[in-house]
DNA sequence: CCTCGTTAGGTACGTTCAGTACCCTATTTT
DNA sequence: AAAATAGGGTACTGAACGTACCTAACGAGG
């Protein structure tokens, strides 16, 4: 019943067996989340005992954060040419992600982590730095092609889209965005904030 | 050293005896927040034992949201006559709310009740509709002085700057948002997205 | 006014986990 | 080979949640 998988032939150390835990810690979160991660579990499951987690890790909430962390992946932002296709595509997959059993996990680590933001800047999808990065790019981008206003390219700005259906996930408890709200965002918020106007908004009386 | 208050003259009962319970836990909420929220302690604090919890409420989370909902209190949107200022004042009194304890215990709450939507939407300040209410307001008055498009009256563009201040809250850890956030906000992306083109040019200090 | 159903109160558990203590053993380093 | 370091085993403490079970007050109907 209990898993107690390869007694290891010979006794792990350092970088081998930190891996060996994290690699379990991981397996633990996706199988049952943070909340069924217990501290036995894993050890069990990497063949060791308690001790050796919180050698490493001074509690449940910094492994999770670490096991979490092997588990997401950057992304490359989408370029199809059209600020509109790169906006609704980079939400598309955020979309998917926040969906996912990784993104349940990821909210359930930002719960317990509450306001301790040095943990907090351990998650890969809150450091505000890479999306803004992502957006910017885009963005900037779309100024390049004339299609957007160069005064939008500032962080707030670019990353409204993406901060707005992140709200959409905190507001509403919802499991996920369906399409039509990514399209609203796109088409009623930020291509209505970004876009450059022509003529009218140059001037200067 | 243990609370143990006022054992009462004559046994409560239904809704005298619910009351008294809802005090204990909110007086418990505010001082330990949801995490120091033993369902022993309340019943102690009550004068009475967790039985009677139990019987009303299922589980602790309930009883925290319940008894947070006696804290929450409503507010009145402001009417400046300018949509900058009842923006930025709306925005200045969510960021008092939420950086003050009852944010916290709120954030907690919030947390807490993880995806379960049903709870979630038990917590005032997290219902979509009494917030679009309030910036369909403001906005509304500021389409009839000609400050704002009217097709701005939508819920996901009216809200725009609540969502974002919101978001600031949950990806920084932040215990408080600085003023400069708020009239970044307001006035690098609400105004300019809701303005009507005729305002455009009115500059702003 | 007395009896009986309903609800409150008291107390004691069973369980689950986090985190800690202690001591033994394998591996590496000197 | 001895010493130092790091891993392994096991047991324990303590905090809470949630439950079981029994006793005692209340209040309504005969």
């Amino acid at each position: 019943m209990t898993k107690r998988p390869a007694p290891p032939a010979t006794r792990r150390r350092g970088a081998e067996l930190e891996d060996a835990l994290l690699r379990a810690a991981a397996d633990e979160l996706v199988e049952s989340g943070y909340a069924g991660l217990t501290m036995d579990r894993v050890a069990r499951r990497a063949g060791t005992n308690k001790n050796t987690l919180y050698r490493r890790w001074p509690d449940r909430l910094a492994l999770g954060i670490a096991a979490y962390r092997l588990l997401a992946r950057s992304f490359q932002p989408p370029d199809t040419g059209a600020l509109r296709e790169d906006a609704l595509e980079t939400l598309r997959l955020a979309n998917r992600h926040w969906s996912s059993p990784l993104g349940a996990i990821l909210r359930e680590l930002m719960a317990a982590a509450g306001s301790a933001q040095e943990l907090l800047a351990q998650l890969p999808d809150r450091s505000a730095d890479p999306t803004a990065a992502t957006w910017l790019l885009i963005l900037g981008r779309a100024v390049a092609r004339g299609e957007a206003r160069p005064e939008a390219l500032h962080p707030r700005v670019a990353t409204v889209a993406i901060d707005l259906l992140r709200n959409e996930f905190v507001t509403r408890g919802v499991p996920t965005a369906p399409d039509e709200v990514l399209r609203e965002i796109v088409d009623e918020v930020y291509l209505p904030l970004v876009r450059s106007r022509g003529a009218v908004l140059t001037e200067r009386p």
